[in-house]
DNA sequence: GCTGCATCAGTAATCGTTTTCAACAATATA
DNA sequence: TATATTGTTGAAAACGATTACTGATGCAGC
């Protein structure tokens, strides 16, 4: 590959010349830019941008992390994230690295040997006290989940109002028994979602009962879902109403509902959360909690563009969800609900 | 961050002694090298990889074209690449092309200004001849799909041979009306399958029917599968027996019999194609075709490391394949298979 | 004609490494 | 003692770009 030097060479000018044209610079004599144009076509030159970012001591990269870039849910955020970064001038690297420290030390590792100017993390975990020796240091940004002890700028949704819409609405649909699917893991998410399940149970004067509550022990997936379904339907006073804290979960919730002979939404109400291609795959079509992920994508790039030119930026931004009514959630009814639960097949 | 000088001042060394400390050279003093080890701890010293790959020419970095990280396929292949890539001291960067032409040669053209030092493409479609101007040049591998035109080192199975075994077995079952949900693209695996199910049928003397052919017009989709299962299986001498070219298919084929009445297997056969979890996530498990997407990613990782040392490597390597047969496939029953076809509800 | 001021092009320093080469000291050999 | 050999070390030249600075040229104003 032909360097900047060659064509100088064939253009008869010198270097500076020809980085003066390439840059777009105006101080330079039309014809002498020209020949330098048709130097650079003729040689095919392209620019060794490692020599680029050394002199200008940037690198125009972003990387990603990622637990998981098999989850749909993560799918969105990312194409807002490429986009963003395309129109900031910047390369988005994308990294997954299963939620394993050791991988996003190393990851992270990289803003340090000026390999990236700026990095975005999907699913920081609570209590990952160390990502907050990077953030002090460098541009990083969080998306969806954070830590609220540490200040480091992130894009995310109000969790704990979203699932306040969720019970509200099942309220309104006059459920009283409802479960809930969670998680075992330190998300953020996890805990505000829990916690608004109870606050809203508790500020209808329902009691909150550990029976209806499931924690997936083995992430976000169907099988999950399924288990915990089996687990809080086969009591005798069951659940009528499921609020999952994902999609696959109430995928799952469905699927394990059915096998044991309730329809949803018939006999029993499942709720999801993110709104990923899946809910719409099969019947029912889930109703869900939308969120923006392209949107939650585009802003974390903006927020970490405008830490890397040492802009101030907010701490947090909160973008809109979106609850959407589809197929899987009914009033509750009372006859159905009482004899549902001695049913085991159709 | 502190730089070479800083550490080689503060150790009171020339920074030619810091670089071959760093480096593990053994013609140091031992105690020259305990203080520079001590100072590029006390310093926090991190190499600024930029001018180390200026300097030495290279960037130890792959590029990874995928056309779509959500899909669970490429997944296993990605993860045999990350790590194949770590095993051999490159990193790997992962972008989602969406199969779009300019971003895929947006992302070769980091090979020229020497941002990678390789790249491994999945699923390169047929007729994308402008791939080969820059394998001509530069190394680069393809997973999966290749052109046979072009000698561009690719790593896949014998689409060809599997798809015969599953005919085979199909055959062997009983089946004689045996449709396939292809699909509309250029890839090189959808043609061989095609064409093999088409030899197989002849070979066995049977004659092929157009009307036994569906193609997904809208990618391996689920929702695909269920519309052209609906269509195969609506005609009075319906198949028997479904070969489908991927899993999403599979599962959309399965969904689509059991919507109108049929049992699989025993009204009807599903074959699938890649093994992708999805298969053992709902019943009936999905019989199909392995295929070792974890070593795909490694040995292509192989190929593109030995592309990069200027190393003589093979044009193609063929990786076994594997008919795992699970429960949506049973020997033809010709009784059912006559009266099933006026079914249209349990 | 001389000065002052643009305008434009080239020289050289710079970014932070690696690596060649020469210098030097210490040791072995004659 | 003189020389060859070996082992360490540092000075300096790369790598390929950007950019501050310098210098040359041309033109306007006096």
């Amino acid at each position: 590959m032909a360097t900047m030097l060659e064509v100088a060479k064939r253009a008869h000018v010198s270097i500076a010349t020809v980085s003066r044209v390439l840059n777009g610079q105006t101080n330079v004599a039309p014809e002498m830019a020209a020949r330098v144009t048709e130097a650079v076509r003729a040689l095919a030159y392209e620019p060794n941008l490692i020599a680029q970012n050394l002199r200008r001591n940037e690198s125009r990269t972003l990387v990603i992390l990622t637990p998981n870039i098999t989850n749909p849910y993560y799918a969105n955020i990312i194409s807002g994230i490429a986009q963003g970064a395309q129109e900031n001038g910047y390369s988005s690297f994308l990294f997954n690295t299963e939620g394993k420290r050791a991988l996003e030390e190393q990851i992270l590792e990289r803003l340090k040997k000026h390999q990236a100017d700026g990095a975005i993390m999907l699913a920081a975990e609570l209590g990952a006290d160390w990502i907050y020796d990077y953030a002090k240091e460098y541009p990083v940004v969080q998306c969806s989940e954070f830590d609220p002890r540490f200040s480091i700028p992130h894009v995310c949704v109000d969790n704990e109002q979203a699932t306040k819409d969720v019970m509200a609405y099942l309220l309104s649909l006059g459920h009283t028994r409802i479960g809930t699917i969670s998680i075992e893991n330190r998300f953020h998410s996890t805990a505000a979602r829990l916690h608004a399940y109870k606050t809203s149970l508790v500020q209808a004067g329902i009691p909150v009962e550990e029976d209806y509550i499931r924690y997936a022990t083995q992430g976000y997936t169907f099988k999950m879902g399924l288990k915990s379904a089996r687990s809080l339907l086969a009591q005798e006073k069951r659940p009528t109403a499921l609020f999952c804290v994902s999609d696959m979960l109430a995928l799952g919730a469905i699927a394990g509902a059915k096998e044991m002979g309730f329809r949803v939404p018939n006999d029993v109400t499942v709720i999801g959360f993110d709104d990923v291609e899946y809910t719409t795959m099969f019947h029912p079509y889930v109703t869900t909690v939308v969120q923006p992920c392209y949107q939650i994508g585009h802003t974390a790039v903006e927020l970490v563009c405008g830490l890397i030119q040492r802009q101030q930026v907010p701490q947090e931004v909160i973008l809109p969800h979106n609850l959407v009514i589809r197929e899987s959630s009914a009033p509750f009814d009372g006859y159905l609900a009482n004899f549902a639960s001695h049913v085991t097949g159709c």
